[in-house]
DNA sequence: TCATTCACAGACTTATCGTATCTATAATAT
DNA sequence: ATATTATAGATACGATAAGTCTGTGAATGA
């Protein structure tokens, strides 16, 4: 049970955008490359980010995306949920007169997990990014 | 991203295992069919339940599975990392000089959500085991 | 001792989802 | 108009989850 390898990409190009110049918009071309990663496949993900609200997209020549948001705004929440969704982690199978404690149990905790995300924003690692493109592992 | 529905199987078993008799071994045919799952597969998510230390297998005639442990000492963190395993939930595909801090974020916000899995026990739930079999949702 | 009952292990199939690519379309700046 | 860029959809591939089947070995009890 992991987070997606989108999820990656797109906390990581977050990081680049919040770092970026706070208007000119950044192309998908450019994060791509510095990501080591196709521009069509990470262009999924920001379309996520769009829909979500989190960024602004701008078409055309000269065009990219940009923050949308006051960038302090942003959380790890929002960028995890807007690619991992809303669902939670656990759900029961089964079903019957009472309600479900167990799933109770579980919810509770995820809850405290995501408290601890929507409290750290994107912004408190702008100082953190490398200026080298970064190199995959695997 | 979510619990496998084995984890949902493994859980529900620990509730019978922790409210049947406390040294009587319980077969894997009489919790599948509890469960409404089938013995072969249900078994394996036991197996896993028996090398984690969680419960103990009894081979033979009257044999099956009971719990090892002092059953106050079973939390759903336990449970849930017996089948999940106990990777982390994010794992960053790249690499630089510096430690990664989005790693770090979430492994933080991570084990507050385990903090709690580990705080809860599945004998808090005993009461909470109905009387009929389970009925699956899906 | 022998047959029955059980856990256990491995091979195997199937379905689902994540990863990734390709192509076509729409919007915008020059 | 043309080049540039985001967006959407179709498609392919691989990995993992979900589930089945079969055989093996251990304990029981008759
Ligand atoms: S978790 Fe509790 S409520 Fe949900 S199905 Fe199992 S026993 Fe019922
Ligand atoms: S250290 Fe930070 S920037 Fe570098 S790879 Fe990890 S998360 Fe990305």
């Amino acid at each position: 049970m992991k987070y997606s390898q989108a999820t990656d990409y797109a906390l990581h190009a977050m990081l680049y955008l919040v770092a970026e110049t706070p208007d000119k918009p950044v192309s998908v071309q450019l994060l791509a490359e510095k990501l080591g990663v196709s521009q069509t496949y990470l262009s999924k993900m920001l379309t996520k980010l769009v829909k979500a609200g989190l960024i602004h997209s701008v078409s055309g020549a000269n065009g990219g995306y940009k923050l949308k948001r006051n960038q302090d705004d942003i959380s790890f929440l929002d960028v995890i949920q807007a690619i991992e969704g809303t669902t939670s982690l656990f759900e029961c199978s089964f079903h019957h007169d009472s309600a479900c404690l167990i799933q109770q149990v579980v919810a509770d905790a995820e809850q405290q997990m995501m408290q601890t995300l929507k409290s750290k924003k994107i912004a408190d690692l702008v100082a953190h990014i490398p200026k080298q493109p970064h190199e995959r592992l695997t």
